[in-house]
DNA sequence: GGAATTTCCTGATCCAGTTCATTGGAAACG
DNA sequence: CGTTTCCAATGAACTGGATCAGGAAATTCC
Protein backbone atom coordinates (compact mmCIF):
# COMPACT_ATOMS: atom_id res chain seq x y z
CA UNK A 1 0.00 0.00 0.00
CA UNK A 2 2.68 2.49 1.03
CA UNK A 3 3.64 1.75 -2.89
CA UNK A 4 0.92 3.62 -3.95
CA UNK A 5 1.29 6.62 -1.65
CA UNK A 6 2.53 8.98 -4.29
CA UNK A 7 0.00 8.02 -6.72
CA UNK A 8 -2.94 8.94 -4.24
CA UNK A 9 -0.83 12.01 -3.46
CA UNK A 10 -0.84 12.54 -7.24
CA UNK A 11 -4.37 12.75 -7.52
CA UNK A 12 -5.03 14.40 -4.46
CA UNK A 13 -2.94 17.36 -5.31
CA UNK A 14 -5.52 17.73 -8.54
CA UNK A 15 -8.95 17.48 -7.57
CA UNK A 16 -11.00 17.26 -4.46
CA UNK A 17 -11.92 13.95 -3.46
CA UNK A 18 -13.26 11.56 -0.68
CA UNK A 19 -11.72 9.06 1.02
CA UNK A 20 -13.94 6.56 -0.21
CA UNK A 21 -12.88 7.68 -3.85
CA UNK A 22 -9.27 7.42 -3.39
CA UNK A 23 -9.61 4.32 -2.37
CA UNK A 24 -11.66 3.20 -5.69
CA UNK A 25 -9.17 4.59 -7.79
CA UNK A 26 -6.29 3.14 -6.43
CA UNK A 27 -8.01 -0.51 -6.43
CA UNK A 28 -8.21 0.31 -10.55
CA UNK A 29 -3.92 0.24 -10.16
CA UNK A 30 -1.68 -2.52 -10.92
CA UNK A 31 2.14 -2.78 -9.87
CA UNK A 32 4.39 -3.63 -12.43
CA UNK A 33 8.14 -4.17 -12.49
CA UNK A 34 9.79 -3.52 -15.63
CA UNK A 35 13.36 -4.37 -16.91
CA UNK A 36 15.69 -1.99 -18.15
CA UNK A 37 15.00 -1.91 -21.63
CA UNK A 38 12.02 -3.69 -21.72
CA UNK A 39 9.14 -2.41 -23.49
CA UNK A 40 5.64 -1.81 -22.08
CA UNK A 41 4.17 -1.07 -25.73
CA UNK A 42 5.37 -2.09 -29.21
CA UNK A 43 4.13 -1.07 -32.53
CA UNK A 44 1.20 -3.16 -33.39
CA UNK A 45 -0.59 -4.07 -30.43
CA UNK A 46 -3.05 -1.80 -28.24
CA UNK A 47 -1.80 0.00 -25.31
CA UNK A 48 -4.19 -0.94 -22.81
CA UNK A 49 -2.90 0.78 -20.38
CA UNK A 50 -2.09 4.22 -19.00
CA UNK A 51 1.05 3.36 -17.26
CA UNK A 52 1.89 6.55 -13.65
CA UNK A 53 6.17 6.24 -12.89
CA UNK A 54 6.95 5.09 -9.45
CA UNK A 55 10.30 4.57 -9.98
CA UNK A 56 12.64 4.76 -12.84
CA UNK A 57 12.78 6.11 -16.30
CA UNK A 58 10.81 5.60 -19.68
CA UNK A 59 10.57 7.20 -23.41
CA UNK A 60 8.44 6.72 -26.11
CA UNK A 61 9.80 6.16 -29.23
CA UNK A 62 8.77 5.65 -33.01
CA UNK A 63 10.60 4.32 -36.00
CA UNK A 64 10.70 6.07 -39.68
CA UNK A 65 11.12 4.29 -42.69
CA UNK A 66 14.43 5.08 -42.50
CA UNK A 67 14.86 2.45 -39.71
CA UNK A 68 15.58 5.78 -37.20
CA UNK A 69 13.81 6.79 -34.06
CA UNK A 70 12.27 9.57 -32.90
CA UNK A 71 11.15 10.10 -29.08
CA UNK A 72 8.36 11.83 -28.56
CA UNK A 73 7.71 11.32 -24.57
CA UNK A 74 10.12 10.63 -21.74
CA UNK A 75 8.79 10.27 -18.18
CA UNK A 76 10.38 9.95 -14.92
CA UNK A 77 8.84 9.57 -11.40
CA UNK A 78 5.22 11.31 -10.66
CA UNK A 79 4.74 11.23 -14.52
CA UNK A 80 2.33 9.46 -17.09
CA UNK A 81 3.64 7.59 -20.48
CA UNK A 82 1.81 5.80 -22.93
CA UNK A 83 0.97 5.82 -26.65
CA UNK A 84 -2.07 8.39 -25.92
CA UNK A 85 -2.87 7.60 -29.89
CA UNK A 86 -3.44 4.41 -29.38
CA UNK A 87 -4.89 4.43 -25.94
CA UNK A 88 -7.64 7.18 -26.70
CA UNK A 89 -8.64 5.29 -29.67
CA UNK A 90 -7.78 1.50 -28.69
CA UNK A 91 -6.35 0.93 -32.21
CA UNK A 92 -2.94 -0.69 -32.45
CA UNK A 93 -0.06 1.36 -31.28
CA UNK A 94 2.70 3.05 -33.41
CA UNK A 95 5.32 3.09 -30.52
CA UNK A 96 7.60 1.67 -28.84
CA UNK A 97 6.93 2.25 -24.82
CA UNK A 98 10.87 1.65 -23.24
CA UNK A 99 12.16 1.55 -19.91
CA UNK A 100 15.57 3.21 -19.60
CA UNK A 101 16.08 1.96 -15.66
CA UNK A 102 15.10 -0.68 -13.47
CA UNK A 103 11.63 0.75 -12.94
CA UNK A 104 8.16 0.54 -11.33
CA UNK A 105 4.80 1.56 -12.72
CA UNK A 106 1.01 1.61 -11.61
CA UNK A 107 -1.12 0.54 -14.85
CA UNK A 108 -4.77 1.42 -15.08
CA UNK A 109 -6.88 -0.33 -17.76
CA UNK A 110 -8.53 1.59 -20.54
CA UNK A 111 -12.18 -0.17 -19.01
CA UNK A 112 -11.13 0.72 -15.94
CA UNK A 113 -10.46 3.97 -16.60
CA UNK A 114 -13.36 4.62 -18.56
CA UNK A 115 -15.65 2.94 -15.66
CA UNK A 116 -14.04 5.74 -13.42
CA UNK A 117 -15.06 7.98 -15.51
CA UNK A 118 -18.85 7.42 -16.41
CA UNK A 119 -19.12 6.73 -12.52
CA UNK A 120 -17.88 9.66 -10.92
CA UNK A 121 -17.96 13.11 -11.93
CA UNK A 122 -14.85 13.70 -9.97
CA UNK A 123 -12.86 11.01 -11.84
CA UNK A 124 -14.16 12.42 -15.13
CA UNK A 125 -13.12 15.99 -14.15
CA UNK A 126 -9.48 14.92 -13.30
CA UNK A 127 -8.59 12.76 -16.51
CA UNK A 128 -9.98 16.31 -18.12
CA UNK A 129 -7.19 17.57 -16.51
CA UNK A 130 -4.67 15.52 -17.52
CA UNK A 131 -5.67 15.90 -20.95
CA UNK A 132 -5.81 19.95 -21.09
CA UNK A 133 -2.38 19.87 -18.96
CA UNK A 134 -0.44 16.91 -21.90
CA UNK A 135 -2.24 19.21 -24.35
CA UNK A 136 -0.90 22.56 -23.37
CA UNK A 137 2.54 20.58 -23.04
CA UNK A 138 2.53 19.31 -26.72
CA UNK A 139 1.33 22.83 -27.81
CA UNK A 140 4.33 24.10 -26.13
CA UNK A 141 6.45 21.50 -27.51
CA UNK A 142 5.09 22.26 -30.90
CA UNK A 143 6.44 26.04 -30.87
CA UNK A 144 9.46 25.03 -29.77
CA UNK A 145 10.41 22.93 -32.31
CA UNK A 146 9.01 25.40 -34.81
CA UNK A 147 10.72 28.54 -33.44
CA UNK A 148 14.20 27.59 -31.89
CA UNK A 149 17.40 25.82 -33.60
CA UNK A 150 19.07 23.03 -32.27
CA UNK A 151 21.23 24.55 -30.06
CA UNK A 152 18.11 26.75 -28.30
CA UNK A 153 15.88 23.73 -27.53
CA UNK A 154 18.87 22.04 -26.25
CA UNK A 155 19.57 24.61 -23.57
CA UNK A 156 16.45 25.35 -22.81
CA UNK A 157 15.44 21.78 -22.01
CA UNK A 158 18.37 21.49 -19.83
CA UNK A 159 17.39 24.67 -18.17
CA UNK A 160 13.77 23.03 -17.83
CA UNK A 161 14.44 19.54 -17.13
CA UNK A 162 18.09 19.00 -15.90
CA UNK A 163 17.03 15.92 -13.70
CA UNK A 164 16.10 14.19 -17.28
CA UNK A 165 18.43 15.21 -19.21
CA UNK A 166 20.86 13.72 -15.89
CA UNK A 167 19.41 10.04 -15.82
CA UNK A 168 19.00 9.83 -19.84
CA UNK A 169 21.18 8.50 -22.22
CA UNK A 170 21.82 11.09 -24.70
CA UNK A 171 20.76 9.56 -27.77
CA UNK A 172 17.42 9.51 -26.29
CA UNK A 173 18.00 13.07 -25.61
CA UNK A 174 19.01 13.58 -29.09
CA UNK A 175 15.99 11.88 -30.45
CA UNK A 176 13.93 14.00 -28.72
CA UNK A 177 15.15 17.17 -28.98
CA UNK A 178 15.23 16.48 -32.58
CA UNK A 179 19.27 16.30 -33.58
CA UNK A 180 21.41 13.64 -34.19
CA UNK A 181 23.95 12.15 -31.47
CA UNK A 182 26.68 13.30 -32.56
CA UNK A 183 25.18 17.34 -33.15
CA UNK A 184 24.12 17.24 -29.80
CA UNK A 185 27.67 15.93 -28.85
CA UNK A 186 28.90 19.05 -30.20
CA UNK A 187 27.00 21.08 -28.51
CA UNK A 188 27.22 20.00 -24.79
CA UNK A 189 31.23 19.85 -25.21
CA UNK A 190 31.03 23.43 -26.82
CA UNK A 191 29.33 24.47 -23.23
CA UNK A 192 31.61 22.41 -20.82
CA UNK A 193 34.86 24.07 -23.13
CA UNK A 194 33.50 28.01 -22.39
CA UNK A 195 32.40 27.05 -18.55
CA UNK B 1 -31.40 30.22 -34.43
CA UNK B 2 -30.49 28.34 -36.95
CA UNK B 3 -27.07 30.30 -37.04
CA UNK B 4 -26.42 27.53 -33.76
CA UNK B 5 -27.60 24.21 -35.67
CA UNK B 6 -23.90 23.47 -36.73
CA UNK B 7 -22.63 23.27 -33.03
CA UNK B 8 -25.96 21.55 -31.72
CA UNK B 9 -24.83 18.74 -34.28
CA UNK B 10 -21.16 18.62 -33.51
CA UNK B 11 -21.84 17.99 -29.90
CA UNK B 12 -24.66 15.78 -29.85
CA UNK B 13 -22.78 13.72 -32.58
CA UNK B 14 -19.99 13.17 -30.06
CA UNK B 15 -21.70 12.73 -26.58
CA UNK B 16 -25.56 11.41 -25.82
CA UNK B 17 -27.48 14.55 -23.97
CA UNK B 18 -30.79 15.51 -23.37
CA UNK B 19 -32.44 18.86 -25.10
CA UNK B 20 -32.46 20.30 -22.06
CA UNK B 21 -28.79 19.88 -21.68
CA UNK B 22 -28.25 21.00 -25.37
CA UNK B 23 -30.14 24.04 -24.67
CA UNK B 24 -28.23 25.02 -21.72
CA UNK B 25 -25.25 24.42 -23.86
CA UNK B 26 -26.15 26.46 -26.59
CA UNK B 27 -26.99 29.34 -24.27
CA UNK B 28 -23.40 29.94 -23.34
CA UNK B 29 -22.41 30.73 -26.83
CA UNK B 30 -22.42 34.39 -28.31
CA UNK B 31 -22.28 34.75 -32.02
CA UNK B 32 -19.48 37.13 -33.35
CA UNK B 33 -18.92 38.15 -36.67
CA UNK B 34 -14.86 38.61 -37.06
CA UNK B 35 -13.46 41.01 -40.32
CA UNK B 36 -10.84 39.20 -42.35
CA UNK B 37 -7.13 40.02 -41.14
CA UNK B 38 -9.16 40.48 -37.21
CA UNK B 39 -7.66 39.24 -34.01
CA UNK B 40 -9.40 37.52 -32.10
CA UNK B 41 -6.63 36.93 -29.45
CA UNK B 42 -3.36 38.66 -29.24
CA UNK B 43 -0.18 38.06 -27.39
CA UNK B 44 -0.14 39.81 -23.79
CA UNK B 45 -4.35 39.01 -23.41
CA UNK B 46 -5.67 36.56 -21.89
CA UNK B 47 -7.56 34.31 -23.73
CA UNK B 48 -11.27 34.41 -22.18
CA UNK B 49 -13.14 32.35 -24.92
CA UNK B 50 -12.58 28.87 -27.14
CA UNK B 51 -14.14 29.84 -30.15
CA UNK B 52 -16.20 27.15 -32.84
CA UNK B 53 -15.81 28.17 -36.29
CA UNK B 54 -19.05 28.83 -37.81
CA UNK B 55 -17.99 30.42 -41.19
CA UNK B 56 -14.34 31.13 -42.57
CA UNK B 57 -10.84 30.28 -41.30
CA UNK B 58 -8.44 31.67 -38.63
CA UNK B 59 -4.80 30.29 -38.19
CA UNK B 60 -3.07 30.96 -34.25
CA UNK B 61 0.65 31.87 -35.27
CA UNK B 62 3.38 33.16 -32.54
CA UNK B 63 6.35 35.30 -33.49
CA UNK B 64 9.81 34.36 -32.73
CA UNK B 65 12.13 36.65 -31.57
CA UNK B 66 13.89 37.36 -35.42
CA UNK B 67 10.26 38.07 -36.33
CA UNK B 68 9.38 35.11 -37.89
CA UNK B 69 5.73 33.62 -37.58
CA UNK B 70 5.01 30.03 -37.10
CA UNK B 71 2.10 28.89 -37.42
CA UNK B 72 0.32 26.48 -34.88
CA UNK B 73 -2.90 25.74 -35.84
CA UNK B 74 -5.61 26.18 -38.78
CA UNK B 75 -9.18 26.35 -38.04
CA UNK B 76 -12.25 25.98 -40.96
CA UNK B 77 -16.01 25.29 -40.35
CA UNK B 78 -16.83 23.41 -37.68
CA UNK B 79 -13.38 23.31 -35.87
CA UNK B 80 -12.08 24.92 -32.67
CA UNK B 81 -9.31 27.59 -32.01
CA UNK B 82 -7.81 29.52 -29.69
CA UNK B 83 -4.32 29.87 -27.90
CA UNK B 84 -5.48 26.78 -25.57
CA UNK B 85 -2.01 27.67 -23.22
CA UNK B 86 -3.46 30.45 -22.17
CA UNK B 87 -7.32 29.65 -22.15
CA UNK B 88 -6.49 26.18 -20.13
CA UNK B 89 -4.33 28.40 -17.66
CA UNK B 90 -6.08 31.91 -18.04
CA UNK B 91 -2.84 33.36 -18.29
CA UNK B 92 -1.49 36.23 -21.12
CA UNK B 93 -1.77 34.44 -24.16
CA UNK B 94 1.40 33.82 -26.44
CA UNK B 95 -0.04 33.55 -30.17
CA UNK B 96 -2.00 35.62 -32.01
CA UNK B 97 -5.27 34.22 -33.89
CA UNK B 98 -6.53 35.63 -36.73
CA UNK B 99 -9.11 35.71 -39.51
CA UNK B 100 -8.07 34.37 -42.60
CA UNK B 101 -11.18 35.31 -44.17
CA UNK B 102 -14.27 37.32 -43.22
CA UNK B 103 -15.92 34.90 -40.92
CA UNK B 104 -18.97 34.01 -37.62
CA UNK B 105 -17.59 31.95 -34.51
CA UNK B 106 -19.34 30.80 -31.68
CA UNK B 107 -17.35 31.85 -28.24
CA UNK B 108 -18.41 30.67 -25.04
CA UNK B 109 -16.45 32.11 -22.06
CA UNK B 110 -13.43 30.32 -19.81
CA UNK B 111 -16.15 30.70 -16.86
CA UNK B 112 -19.24 29.31 -18.35
CA UNK B 113 -17.64 26.27 -19.75
CA UNK B 114 -15.98 25.84 -16.11
CA UNK B 115 -19.92 26.23 -15.34
CA UNK B 116 -21.22 23.91 -17.56
CA UNK B 117 -18.10 21.27 -17.04
CA UNK B 118 -19.03 21.32 -12.80
CA UNK B 119 -22.66 21.09 -12.95
CA UNK B 120 -23.23 18.57 -15.93
CA UNK B 121 -21.09 15.22 -15.86
CA UNK B 122 -22.04 15.13 -19.41
CA UNK B 123 -20.18 18.16 -20.41
CA UNK B 124 -17.42 17.28 -18.37
CA UNK B 125 -17.29 14.42 -20.62
CA UNK B 126 -17.86 16.00 -24.02
CA UNK B 127 -14.62 18.77 -22.98
CA UNK B 128 -12.20 15.66 -21.36
CA UNK B 129 -13.19 14.10 -25.42
CA UNK B 130 -12.44 17.23 -26.96
CA UNK B 131 -9.12 17.42 -25.24
CA UNK B 132 -7.97 13.89 -25.97
CA UNK B 133 -8.54 14.44 -29.30
CA UNK B 134 -6.35 17.60 -29.53
CA UNK B 135 -3.59 15.66 -27.61
CA UNK B 136 -3.81 13.20 -30.01
CA UNK B 137 -4.00 15.18 -33.32
CA UNK B 138 -0.73 17.02 -31.59
CA UNK B 139 0.94 14.17 -30.64
CA UNK B 140 0.87 13.06 -34.32
CA UNK B 141 1.79 16.48 -35.54
CA UNK B 142 4.80 16.23 -33.35
CA UNK B 143 5.50 13.12 -34.76
CA UNK B 144 4.88 14.40 -38.49
CA UNK B 145 8.01 17.24 -37.47
CA UNK B 146 10.13 14.93 -36.31
CA UNK B 147 10.01 12.13 -38.71
CA UNK B 148 9.18 13.36 -42.30
CA UNK B 149 11.03 16.30 -44.75
CA UNK B 150 9.43 19.20 -46.49
CA UNK B 151 8.41 17.52 -48.97
CA UNK B 152 6.32 14.72 -46.87
CA UNK B 153 4.85 17.06 -44.75
CA UNK B 154 3.33 19.00 -47.54
CA UNK B 155 2.19 16.32 -49.31
CA UNK B 156 0.72 14.34 -46.10
CA UNK B 157 -0.97 17.07 -45.11
CA UNK B 158 -2.29 18.23 -49.05
CA UNK B 159 -3.98 14.71 -49.15
CA UNK B 160 -5.40 14.88 -45.90
CA UNK B 161 -6.63 18.56 -45.58
CA UNK B 162 -7.07 19.57 -49.28
CA UNK B 163 -9.80 22.03 -48.39
CA UNK B 164 -8.11 23.83 -45.93
CA UNK B 165 -4.43 23.81 -48.45
CA UNK B 166 -6.62 25.66 -51.36
CA UNK B 167 -8.14 28.16 -48.71
CA UNK B 168 -5.21 29.04 -46.74
CA UNK B 169 -2.69 31.63 -48.25
CA UNK B 170 0.68 30.01 -49.15
CA UNK B 171 2.64 32.18 -46.42
CA UNK B 172 -0.20 30.49 -43.60
CA UNK B 173 0.51 26.93 -45.09
CA UNK B 174 4.30 27.08 -45.31
CA UNK B 175 4.81 28.40 -41.79
CA UNK B 176 2.30 25.69 -40.61
CA UNK B 177 4.80 23.33 -42.00
CA UNK B 178 7.66 24.38 -41.06
CA UNK B 179 9.17 25.81 -44.16
CA UNK B 180 9.83 29.25 -45.85
CA UNK B 181 7.39 30.33 -48.92
CA UNK B 182 9.76 29.92 -51.09
CA UNK B 183 10.59 26.25 -50.27
CA UNK B 184 6.93 25.45 -50.38
CA UNK B 185 6.48 27.22 -53.86
CA UNK B 186 8.91 25.57 -54.78
CA UNK B 187 7.25 21.99 -53.91
CA UNK B 188 4.38 22.81 -55.54
CA UNK B 189 5.65 23.61 -59.22
CA UNK B 190 7.69 20.64 -58.87
CA UNK B 191 4.55 18.91 -58.59
CA UNK B 192 2.06 20.56 -60.84
CA UNK B 193 4.83 20.51 -64.10
CA UNK B 194 5.03 16.71 -63.56
CA UNK B 195 1.37 16.48 -63.69
C1' DG C 1 38.67 -9.78 -14.02
C1' DG C 2 38.44 -9.38 -19.05
C1' DA C 3 35.69 -9.68 -23.40
C1' DA C 4 31.80 -7.85 -25.56
C1' DT C 5 28.63 -4.54 -26.30
C1' DT C 6 26.92 0.16 -25.80
C1' DT C 7 27.58 4.76 -25.57
C1' DC C 8 30.07 8.88 -26.57
C1' DC C 9 33.52 11.93 -29.03
C1' DT C 10 35.75 14.21 -33.06
C1' DG C 11 36.94 15.35 -37.79
C1' DA C 12 35.71 15.62 -42.81
C1' DT C 13 32.28 16.00 -46.15
C1' DC C 14 27.68 16.91 -47.94
C1' DC C 15 22.86 18.51 -48.74
C1' DA C 16 17.98 20.01 -47.58
C1' DG C 17 16.26 23.98 -46.79
C1' DT C 18 17.20 29.15 -45.79
C1' DT C 19 18.21 33.80 -47.02
C1' DC C 20 18.52 37.55 -50.03
C1' DA C 21 17.10 39.80 -54.09
C1' DT C 22 14.26 40.60 -58.01
C1' DT C 23 10.13 40.35 -60.79
C1' DG C 24 5.25 40.01 -62.05
C1' DG C 25 0.49 39.72 -60.99
C1' DA C 26 -3.51 40.32 -58.15
C1' DA C 27 -6.20 42.39 -54.65
C1' DA C 28 -7.35 46.38 -51.91
C1' DC C 29 -8.04 51.20 -51.60
C1' DG C 30 -8.67 56.12 -52.01
C1' DC D 1 -9.06 55.00 -62.40
C1' DG D 2 -4.12 54.65 -60.99
C1' DT D 3 -1.54 53.56 -56.90
C1' DT D 4 -0.17 50.89 -53.23
C1' DT D 5 0.22 46.85 -50.80
C1' DC D 6 0.30 42.06 -50.68
C1' DC D 7 1.51 37.56 -52.43
C1' DA D 8 3.71 33.93 -55.41
C1' DA D 9 7.69 32.50 -58.38
C1' DT D 10 12.40 31.84 -59.27
C1' DG D 11 17.61 32.25 -59.25
C1' DA D 12 22.04 32.33 -56.64
C1' DA D 13 24.69 31.95 -52.60
C1' DC D 14 24.96 30.20 -48.05
C1' DT D 15 24.55 27.34 -43.63
C1' DG D 16 22.76 24.42 -39.78
C1' DG D 17 22.83 20.18 -38.98
C1' DA D 18 23.18 15.28 -41.01
C1' DT D 19 26.01 11.52 -42.42
C1' DC D 20 29.99 8.77 -42.62
C1' DA D 21 33.99 6.91 -40.54
C1' DG D 22 37.24 6.16 -36.87
C1' DG D 23 38.23 5.45 -32.19
C1' DA D 24 37.89 6.06 -27.09
C1' DA D 25 35.28 5.40 -22.83
C1' DA D 26 32.08 3.33 -20.16
C1' DT D 27 28.71 -0.52 -19.01
C1' DT D 28 27.23 -5.02 -19.03
C1' DC D 29 27.84 -9.69 -18.63
C1' DC D 30 29.96 -14.14 -17.82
Amino acid sequence: MSDYLALSEHIKKRIDITDAEVTEFMSCFKLVKVRKRQFIIQPGFVAHHKNYVLKGAFRAYVVDDAGQDHTIQVSIEDWWISDYNSYVFQKPATMFVEALEESVILQIHYNDEARLKQEYHHFETFFRIMAERSMAYMQRRIITNLTKNAEERYKEFESQYPEIVRRMPQYALASYLGMSTEYLSRLRNKRTKKD
